[in-house]
RNA sequence: UGGGGUGUCGCCAAGCGGUAAGGCAGCGGGUUUUGAUCCCGCCAUUCGGAGGUUCGAAUCCUUCCACCCCAG
């Protein structure tokens, strides 16, 4: 028969309320695509008004009633809490500081959301990261967005890269502005909403009342490299390397002006060490190793010079990444700064996002003898 | 209670008769889909207490108090 006209694919926008995922669902209808949005609530204590989901939820609706689309909702709190929050309290337990937002990607939105969306027809599955993918004969590959103090490739380097072909990044090759520019010009509601920040799904809030609610705290000794305890901590649980606030370390007697930062944490004594300047030898590393790497690309063979970042927004720096049994060994052209364990290593080739993995430990520059407590934790 | 010393913001610390620097900490804001870093702003009508000298004192004098050191 001549009659129905087949119908276009189906894309799902995972929609947030905000404005990236609300331009990247216009500009697909635009390219047209057929598209549903879907909206995730995936943290389920709103207590204190921190959660801000329902007003996400209805700033979501909005946008789609102005794009005129159908608007799923879904809920993988669980999967969030057994998959992202349950490994997000280990690691604080052990003692380092891990990037939820990276296992959120891989688990929720690129794992259990986006099979959600293939069960609901979808054919391709949009986010509002900025970020873009390339298609290399066979091969996909994920770059970085275009605009360089938005790009979010280091929180997706560990998605699953069979799920490639599926995706679509449609804000990747814009700039903030130009979003915001885009969304103001369709009138759509969240044109001028303020950029989310804190833990995806979570939020903001004030970070040690958060955490103590789920771990016991610890108080304890904090010291300098020679031993000397110049102050006490909370919990060693509140404090990430290279930070600054929070010691409450004040001026010593005809001691240098420059600020605290902590150096070191030692779980077994229960001491948090802490070296004064920002700029301090104790702060750097000249490598580091990280545990099992994930690879969007072709795994390398051995060895593989690229560029690397320790940590979201920084500016790529030179390395050398060895693969070894455990994992890799990253070694810095330059020493790097606050190299922290749970943090993921993200490896680039110009704008291509390799892959990456979660950092194990830093290893200290051999420019300076380390001491005791710090030779602990940071070996050579 | 013999001698000496010191007491300025939560912590260091300038100031030495002309009307309270600075740093650290803290607080608030900005940047930021982790935690940090970073940036901006705020933070002593008052200088241990009480008198006095002076046009004017944290700065000089008297006295009291507290702490520290050396002796004893």
């Amino acid at each position: 028969m001549a009659g129905m006209p087949p119908e276009q694919p189906l894309v799902i926008v995972a929609l947030s309320g905000g404005v990236d995922s609300a331009v990247a669902a216009l500009l697909l209808q635009r390219q047209g695509y057929r598209v549903q949005a879907l909206f995730m609530s995936n943290w389920e204590e709103d207590e204190a008004g921190y959660c801000t989901a329902a007003e996400d939820y209805q700033d979501a609706r909005r946008v789609c009633d102005v794009l005129d689309i159908p608007l799923h909702k879904a809920t993988f709190a669980a999967q969030y809490r057994e998959r992202v929050f349950a490994d997000f309290l280990r690691e604080y337990q052990a003692g380092r500081t891990p990037n939820p937002d990276v296992l959120c990607n891989r688990e929720i939105k690129f794992g259990v959301c986006l099979e959600y969306a293939r069960r609901l027809g979808a054919t391709h599955f949009a986010t509002g990261h900025y970020a873009r993918i390339a298609r290399n004969g066979e091969r996909y590959k994920l770059l970085k967005g275009c605009d360089p103090s938005k790009d979010q490739s280091y929180f997706l380097h560990s998605i699953d890269p069979a799920v490639l072909p599926q995706v679509l990044f449609p804000i990747g090759h814009l700039d903030k502005s130009a979003v915001r520019q885009i969304a103001r010009e369709a009138v759509l509601p969240v044109y001028d909403k303020k950029d989310s920040t804190g833990i995806c799904f979570i939020g903001e809030r004030p970070f040690r009342e958060f955490l103590s609610r789920y771990l016991p705290a610890q108080p304890g000794f904090i010291e300098t490299p020679s031993g000397e305890v110049i102050g006490r901590h909370e919990g060693l649980m509140y404090y990430t390397l290279g930070q600054r606030q929070g010691l409450g370390i004040g001026g010593l007697a005809h001691g240098a002006e420059a600020a605290w930062y902590v150096a070191a944490k030692d779980p077994a004594r229960n001491v948090l060490t802490v070296v004064q300047g920002s700029d301090h030898p104790l702060l750097h590393a000249s490598a580091l190793r990280t545990e099992a790497p994930h690879w969007l690309s072709q795994p390398p063979a051995r060895v593989l010079r690229c560029s690397v970042k320790t940590r979201y927004r920084q500016a790529d720096q030179s390395c050398t990444v060895e693969l070894d049994a455990d994992g890799t060994l990253v070694t810095f052209e330059r020493p790097q700064r606050a190299i922290t364990p749970g943090q993921s290593a993200v490896f680039y080739s110009g704008e291509e996002c390799l892959g990456g993995a979660v950092i194990a430990r830093a290893l200290a520059p051999r420019t300076y003898a380390a001491s005791s407590a710090i030779a602990a934790s940071m070996p050579v």
